[in-house]
DNA sequence: TGGTCTCTCCACCTTTTGGCTGATATGGCC
DNA sequence: GGCCATATCAGCCAAAAGGTGGAGAGACCA
């Protein structure tokens, strides 16, 4: 039998190499690659095609976890990208999901956890840390609350700072159309003004 | 010559495995214990006696880190404590030095970072990432930063969502007060609107 | 005593946001 | 095909927030 291959991603040297550490003592088990950003998981996945991608969502700079995700899904749909990250974040939850990760670690998993999860991956298994998986259950009863991916990526921005000009710019809509998902999200979250909803997110969704 | 002896506190497994294997590459540094919460790092430090301990200042549950370190200095004053945390919020550092933090240092910090950390501060000196030292050093510089009592207050309750009426309401001054207030927070924190404020003000205060 | 800081308040004006009622297009689902 | 969710956009109006340029009172300190 073949070990399974594994390409880790975390711009956190130390995370990267406890990881390592951890799936070294599994026998079926193979890091084959590691990368610090989402450019150069990208360049990884193409020169080892890891059977499994573990990748943290928060990135410094450049492209995001998200946006790398996406780009591994599409050119190669057979690869499972399991994010492994600090905050069960709703938002960060859905869009990855969303944008096609098979497994959502917190990074206090248990080790059994992480191995688990790799390789319920592979076979098609989609596996996450209990509080994640809660959070998700709940959503599930009050599916009024559930942000769409594109509310969820506004809200993000909007916890920045920006104003309703800069969140058009930044998705390329108009800014009547970031007030509409704006309703949207404050009608969800339960509040009434735009202060409201960024300290309600911060504080709920873990996003800093 | 005796290895440097170095306690891991850090309730993540895959980070304490990580500086292990880290720290184990080093000759002279040798980990001798672990702990993943603020009272198990007293119980250890007792055992072990390490000469250095590196310790997360996010615990989950039970005693955080700033209230570890107290304890430890207090306990032990020879032992040096090096903080490694996630995020450089500046009320972290300002509380982590006053208990007896010898040294801080943010997760993605290279190892060399790491090991001259702990080199340095078995010989008493402090180490501290880039960014915290230039935070640290932009806001002695600029004490016009530093926001009166009652700036701090308002800002507290705005990170609460509050809009400007009730903020004066709560606070029993006008509208207007509110508003001249806001400008000066404004100015220093170096935003121009409420909702930067707000974010700027929970993650770099760590208000929450 | 004079200067500085802090806190308080006001008026006027512009910009931004929020609330409302619409509309169109797309894709999935039954 | 019809239904629904999602995402996009418009216009209008009221409310809130922000910018400017003041000003007075009390505390503290040199």
């Amino acid at each position: 039998m073949t070990a399974i291959s594994v390409l880790l991603v975390d711009d956190h040297t130390v995370v990267r190499s406890g990881l390592k550490a951890l799936l070294g003592t599994q026998a079926d088990i193979a890091v084959v690659g590691e990368a610090s950003s989402g450019e150069e998981a990208l360049e990884a996945a193409q020169v080892h095609s890891p059977a499994v991608v573990l990748m943290d969502l928060a990135m410094g700079d450049g492209m995001d976890g998200i946006e790398a995700i996406k780009q591994l899904r599409q050119r190669n749909p057979k690869q499972a990208v399991i994010v492994f990250t600090t905050y069960d974040s709703d938002a960060d939850i859905v869009r990855a999901v969303d944008a096609g990760a098979m497994g959502y670690l917190l990074k206090d998993a248990a080790p059994e956890e992480i191995f688990a999860a790799v390789r319920g991956a592979v076979q098609g298994k989609s596996v996450m840390s209990a509080p994640v998986a809660s959070r998700l259950f709940q959503q599930l009863r009050n599916p009024d609350e559930i942000l769409t991916p594109r509310e969820a990526e506004l809200l993000s921005l909007l916890t920045q700072g920006l104003s309703n000009r800069d969140l058009g710019k930044r998705l390329f809509i108009s800014e009547a159309t970031v007030k509409t998902h704006l309703a949207h999200i404050y009608a969800k979250l339960g509040v009434e003004t735009r202060a409201a909803a960024i300290a309600t997110a911060i504080r709920r969704e873990g996003m800093r």
